[in-house]
DNA sequence: TCTGTTTGATTTAAATTAACACAAACCCCG
DNA sequence: CGGGGTTTGTGTTAATTTAAATCAAACAGA
């Protein structure tokens, strides 16, 4: 049924970021068999040196040269049949990253034809159960973004409340209210308010804000600083 | 460093249960090295030919012999030193069964000693990372009964609203006020209300309920019913 | 100085949560 | 068979949180 004779283990990375104000994901277009031309999630072996969260540290940086990266372990798909001929395990897990900390060098090997940005609602066909991972990634981002200061991993370190508020909006894909927002997110604390506006625009200034250290710090997943 | 050449895939299951009026797991003694007469979640091997899910539910019936269990992929722990001269990678998982579906036979084979209930408030020292798997099972344990209606994995068929009441209060370990208790969760309309009443005691009889089917099949995670 | 665009602030209603006490039902026992 | 002991069952009010809605102020550019 199977040929190997053993498991191997992946980690797989959901690498989302906000581009062109979307919810956007990084996949590579594969360039050999097994789902030779489809598209996939980023991903490699497990080195029996290294623990998960390293492998997936390592494999982020190989595949985008991006440090300083928030990553969490989402879930393990192990199905008998997901990889064809092989018994492949993979650990999946989510990063954030700000799109701009990424050019895409489009590493023509032999095995991959092309990475590129997708948006999650007009995806490609995917291969191997990286659509199943997917969605976990998704639950979970949008789970995480409602308790914890996980969005200033998508945001320049100084920002505006709009801003702010704009990023919440792309990933729920939905609208807030303008004065609900703020309040919220000023009587949350986690917020410092600096005497910085920003400027060069025919538009009101706005106040620039970032988050405390303490709340960054104690948020859940890691961030991978190579 | 690592004596092995490949990885080698674990699930380990932390059982939960309610006995005594404590939340308790079920830990197994060690019988050889390493962590010979130390306690253990359970765990096993996981098979080429079946998925996570099914070797999870697979060990929990090897363990207990107890059918239509509650189980949920909790995270997978790979540090390259949680298991001496080996690559051992596991899936953990948190079951709950109702304590009097099993009885501990005390399978007394090679490597096994004792099985036995522990309180979670007063744990032996855990072999492996143990300790690290079951605080986050205890973690999710919590969350998950916030938010779905997992206690009924550790009631019988048909409870009183009290006994609901004691299950949440012991896994989350505080008082609950009665009043809005019992408001709460007849106003989440996940209940049956029966005709029926509890009976032979010296106390007023109470009124029996059970979650409606659409409720418990609509929760997360899955039943292990071989 | 006028126009266009974005920021920034507050009040009110609705919904949810928290706090709190006593009568009713039953069994047992004298 | 009546009283004591124990557990069930219930409703109101205050406090907090959430939701909804509008308009003046700041700036750049024409």
């Amino acid at each position: 049924m199977l040929e190997s004779k053993t498991h191997e283990v992946t980690v797989d990375i959901v690498i989302f970021t906000i581009r062109k104000k979307k919810l956007e994901v990084l996949l590579i277009q594969r360039g050999q068999e097994p789902y030779k031309d489809k598209w996939a999630i980023p991903g490699g072996f497990v080195r029996l040196s290294e623990n998960l969260d390293e492998a997936a540290k390592r494999v982020l940086y190989e595949k985008t040269h991006v440090k300083d990266v928030y990553l969490e372990q989402l879930y393990t798909f192990g199905d008998p049949y997901r990889y064809p001929n092989a018994r492949v395990i993979t650990v999946s897990y989510f990063a954030l990253i700000r799109s701009d900390d990424l050019k895409l060098e489009s590493e023509q090997g032999l095995n991959i034809q092309q990475i590129n940005w997708h948006s999650i609602y007009s995806l490609p066909e995917l291969a191997f159960d990286h659509k199943d991972i997917l969605s976990v990634a998704i639950r979970r981002l949008r789970e995480r973004l409602e308790y914890t200061p996980i969005a200033h991993q998508l945001l320049p370190k100084k920002f505006t409340l709009t801003q702010l508020q704009k990023t919440y909006e792309v990933i729920l894909n939905t609208d807030l209210d303008k004065r609900n927002f703020r309040k919220k997110m000023i009587s949350l604390g986690i917020l410092n308010e600096y005497e910085e506006f920003t400027k060069a625009s025919s538009k009101r200034p706005a106040r620039l804000y970032d988050f405390n250290e303490e709340t960054i710090s104690s948020q859940s997943g890691f961030v991978a600083d190579n």
